[in-house]
RNA sequence: GGAGAGAUGUCCGAGAGGCUGAAGGAGCACGCUUGGAAAGCGUGUGUAGCGAUUUAGCUACCGCGGGUUCGAAUCCCGCUCUCUCCGCCA
């Protein structure tokens, strides 16, 4: 969400914002409700000033023992116009409330204008696989070593959703384990495991309210949602805080399973794991002062490229243009992994700043030192990384012409054997 | 699921229609005192909106939302959250 008094002052730079975020936001009227706003405020609030100047001289007549029905009657009636004035001037915010929360975040200037196109590369790592037979699509590997049991799943619970068994379930534990510590231990971030599903609020504070509400699986009789993604649970894990400024950055990372109805996605990627309801991911969350938090993006952004360097998994980095940023996010660097048997790059983590804009809207703030004044947080996060696409770029890279799938060194010792036969 | 208790400033805690943005205490900051410190004394110490922008001023906020009233932290209604006990359960 952006501060009203930065709308109101820079409507140029908001109204590009909405364009090239392609948002559907009428810019125009939510100017002309701020004006009639403050017009409003200030007729309520000299109003009131009366009546408490008033209120206050009854009293003392009382106690003085004068006569008071008259002076009363008429504040009866000036009590009946505050409250006419005051229920339009709610009816006004509300409207301007609901354009605000629409208002997608400022792309950074770094950031290219223009559609999915615009895309750009950035950096490429690493050798892509050469292999001297054709290499198969994941599907395939973890169908014939049962690794993964696709239609059973979809049996119990439906298309887009996958069983892992054997050592398949035990190479998603494995990463888990992997990615977390390598956070913990390396990066120093602390683990957290969040609850997987979260009250409206808490939806609203990281910005998939109200935009994302059909993506989202929820439970109707409590009004909680499933998490999309672990982002919702642990960046409103300071929601409604004033934070100390010494014990800033505050960098967090968790295991979750993530849930994503992907309505609107059904003929897209409809084979394997590319796109699944249900999926496990390893998140990053920093909570940073402003003047850091560019530094930080750049540094959560390796936090995340260590992964697929440990794996040794080919990738490049993205900076994505700005029709294809995030609501919420002023910049963001998607990291894609090359997947040798689809002869493609999937995404496998988003690192995102969002600057102040979840901290506005979740109130999440911090003071400097005791007694200044409280800002707001800027937060980021980042996959570290999603698993799914990350176990297709393992199996497909590190398949062999036997069928078998080798470990890659660094999981070894989570998953007790070399190889996947 | 049943029964009950509670939610006030950074914290503890009073307050029971007007004199309460809120007693008292703690904390914190500054000053005095001191060789220095502690104690003591004094002063200050919330958030936001409108407005002014060198100043002021005004308004709102005692969990959240509504109602009663000339006037609500205080009375009434609804909601949320926390805690305790009983039951049930991994």
């Amino acid at each position: 969400m952006l501060d009203l008094k930065f709308i109101r002052e820079n409507g140029e730079i908001v109204r590009q914002a909405i364009e090239h975020k392609r948002a559907n936001v009428d810019l125009n009227h939510f100017m002309a409700l701020d004006a009639q706003r403050r017009q409003l405020i200030n007729k309520v609030e000299t109003s009131r000033a009366e009546q408490n100047k008033v209120t206050q001289q009854i009293s003392e007549m009382k106690k003085a023992r004068q006569e008071t029905t008259e002076v009363i009657a008429e504040m009866s009636r000036l009590a009946e116009t505050i409250k006419k004035m005051n229920d339009e001037l709610k009816q006004v915010e509300t409207q301007i409330y609901e354009i605000q929360i629409r208002i997608p975040n400022i792309p950074h200037e770094s950031v290219p204008i223009g559609s999915e196109k615009n895309n750009k590369v950035v950096k490429q790592w690493g050798q892509l696989p050469q292999m001297d037979y054709k290499p198969l699509p994941h599907y395939e590997i973890a169908e014939k070593l049962a690794l993964i049991d696709f239609a059973r799943a979809s049996r119990m619970s439906g298309s887009f959703f996958v069983s892992y068994r054997g050592l398949g379930a035990k190479l998603e534990r494995a990463l888990i384990n992997f990615m977390i510590d390598l956070h913990v231990d390396k990066h120093g971030y602390t683990e957290i495991f969040p609850p997987f599903v979260t009250k409206r609020e808490a939806m609203f504070g990281t910005g998939q309210l109200p935009k994302l509400e059909e993506d989202m699986y929820r439970c109707e009789l409590d009004d909680l949602f499933l998490i999309p993604t672990a982002e919702v649970p642990v960046t409103n894990l300071h929601r409604e805080e004033t934070i100390e400024g010494d014990s800033l950055p505050i960098k967090y990372t968790a295991y979750t399973p993530c849930f994503r109805r992907e309505a609107g996605a059904y003929g897209k990627d409809t084979r394997g794991l590319v796109r699944i309801h249900q999926f496990n991911k390893v998140e990053m969350v920093k909570f940073v002062k402003p003047e850091d938090s560019w530094d930080e993006l750049e540094t959560l952004l390796q936090n995340a490229e260590e992964v697929l360097q440990l794996l040794q998994l080919p990738y490049r980095v993205v900076t994505l243009a700005t029709g294809d940023l995030s609501f919420a996010a002023a910049k963001c660097y998607d990291i894609e992994v090359y997947a040798a048997g689809m002869d493609k790059w999937l995404e496998v983590s988003s690192c995102s700043n969002f600057v102040d804009f979840q901290a506005r809207r979740a109130n999440i703030r911090f003071r400097r030192e005791k007694g200044a004044k409280p800002e707001y947080v800027h937060t980021l996060n980042g996959s570290g990384l999603a698993l799914p696409r990350t176990v297709i770029a393992i199996m497909e890279n590190y398949q062999t012409d036997e069928g078998t799938i080798v470990v890659p060194t660094a999981l070894r010792k989570y998953m007790g054997v070399d190889i996947i036969k």
